[in-house]
DNA sequence: CTGAAAGCGCTTACAG
DNA sequence: CTGAAAGCGCTTACAG
């Protein structure tokens, strides 16, 4: 004899078919409608159902079908406003096809970034839509790709077996010097982010080659900060500190790092665009606040998130076996004051 | 006779008893440690999970088990920095002890609120820690307090059984007109949050006591917001707008409705703060940025994150039948330039 | 030191 | 129009 539910736990749809007087198949179809239920049978359930505030468990549902209905977001930074603008944009593509997102701030730490993707595949998402720091793109597909759809955000992935959405980052970089060459630089320098992560490596290189089709690469002019405002800070002090070999212009690879090398011309006393003009990347809402108001490469963070989102959406269909897409979302020049 | 697992399936605990030529008992056992086993066995075992790839599906444990080791995020809107910031330091309290968290930007409609805690609560979070701003007190306590730990974050929820963790949000208003008073303004105004909210009806309510006390409230000098940007702008806009009614100074509910005064009073060719002050909430990174810099109030959110975290650890301790708590966390004044 | 079996709460193929 | 039963992949009380 089972014991009777206790008061603290759940009605389940056990409880649910006895006080019905039904079987969990017909409480479970008038929940699903995969088949038709007599209407006063329904009705009953259904007032049953409130009366006794039953809620499936989904644990127990994603069990048995195989499928949880979450989409793990791995991001190296939160409180880096491109990323909740990404989450946003993702959930907004989501939210209608009952998926919820299990949200994990890795740090960009790489150790951090696997435990959490491994995690997520414990839980059996049904997704993951991440933008690693610390991963590579092998190690990427290889830890997640085989299980479930994955797809990078925030930076391509060459040659990757897995679905990406970002910005085309070369030309991200290309577009900002075009800008400060046709203002007049000559030492144009950069604060990059991490070597060997996929956006830092692809706005470099789209840097260096737009330099050195012109013969004005010079490698003395670049530095590395973390993507975060006290690395660039750190990054542009060490670039501007000798007035002889000093850039009159530094493409920073996102907007926290510019607005780190503002602080930086600031206490090294340089007029900001005169002395050093500083271009960004991202347009956070903070881009157009300091002072002077930065410049910047528009990324759409919302709009990659809600195209990651419909992306996955379709890979999750049972046909798609497609290849990995890459889809490159527009930037474009905001053009303020500190160049 | 079953059929051999498929090439796409993942391998269960099943299969991995089987090739090691143990019961499943004995595999749950090595992976648990909760009961000894011979260590050529706990040898042999460990190995055929490495070989195959073995990861034990979370769903039915947590099926089994009756939880699910995640908390439920629910917040009104992600691209307020204030609670990227506070689900940082949430993530840090629960990390360690096995717990993900299942994020929800509701853009604090009241709908979208119950829908969500609605949908976490089948999913059988753990529990919740919510920032809500349709739901009265007493809907979210009966729609969720009953079920599972819930901590209300960033407002003090009069008289509710729920935990909350929060600033002192009348003394932070209270304060921020001390200031303003000590300042010299006779004409002080405020932008409030949305009427009907906790955290807005507190500090309009610290706002209005402090001023009452002086004899120097005036119901026309207040204006609501709904705590953005342009909400702000708006607010500010219709205060300023006749020069023979404008207030002096401005305590601006949070930071980003206080940014948007700015904005109004660059508009309106106010000098800040010379023609008018401009105080706000939070201290996001952005109130340092802009021009003046903003002077405000700092709420710690990392902080609020973190010990809400603390707080459901031990609410989900078997015991935990205590009283609900209302931590208070510290506030306080970041003077800068904009009064 | 180890295993067989029950059960967590659902869904659905099979049967009538 | 409806139900009995198997099964999703675990954990654990019971037994030896």
């Amino acid at each position: 004899v089972p014991e009777p539910s206790s008061p603290d736990r759940l009605p389940t749809i056990e409880a649910v078919a006895a006080a019905a007087g039904v079987s969990k198949t017909t409480v479970s179809h008038v929940l699903s409608g995969n088949r038709p239920v007599a209407r006063a049978t329904a009705a009953r359930v259904r007032r049953v159902i409130d009366e006794l505030g039953y809620r499936p468990n989904t644990l127990a549902r994603s069990l048995k079908m195989a499928r949880s209905q979450t989409i793990g977001l791995v991001v190296p930074d939160v409180t880096n406003p491109f990323y909740p603008a990404l989450a946003r944009g993702l959930q907004a593509a989501l939210v209608d096809s009952g998926y919820l997102l299990l949200l994990a701030d890795t740090g960009g730490d790489p150790d951090a970034e696997r435990a959490f993707i491994a995690e997520a595949l414990q839980r059996r998402v049904d997704a993951l839509v991440v933008s690693a720091f610390g991963l590579t793109e092998e190690e990427l597909d290889r830890l997640a790709g085989a299980v479930v759809p994955v797809v990078a955000v925030g930076a391509e992935l060459a040659g990757s077996r897995l679905d990406c959405v970002t910005a085309d980052d070369e030309r991200v970089a290309a577009d900002a010097v075009a800008h400060l060459r046709a203002r007049g630089h000559e030492r144009i320098g950069t604060i990059a982010g991490p070597a060997g992560t996929a956006v830092a490596d692809r706005r470099l290189r789209g840097f260096s080659q737009a330099l050195e089709r012109e013969g004005r690469f010079d490698a003395t002019l670049v530095a590395y900060g973390d993507f975060t405002r006290d690395g660039g800070r750190a990054a542009a002090h060490a670039l501007v500190r000798d007035p002889a070999e000093r850039p009159t212009a530094l493409f920073c690879a996102n907007d926290l790092m510019a607005i780190g090398a503002l602080d930086a011309a600031r206490a090294a006393g340089l007029a900001v665009p005169g002395d050093l003009a500083v271009v960004g990347v991202d347009d956070i809402d903070a881009a157009g606040l300091v002072v002077p108001a930065l410049t910047t490469v528009r990324i759409p963070s919302g709009d990659i998130g809600r195209v990651a989102g419909e992306l996955l959406l379709s890979r999750m269909e049972p046909e798609a076996r497609r290849a990995p897409r890459t889809i490159l979302v527009g930037h474009e020049l905001v053009e303020r004051d500190s160049s």
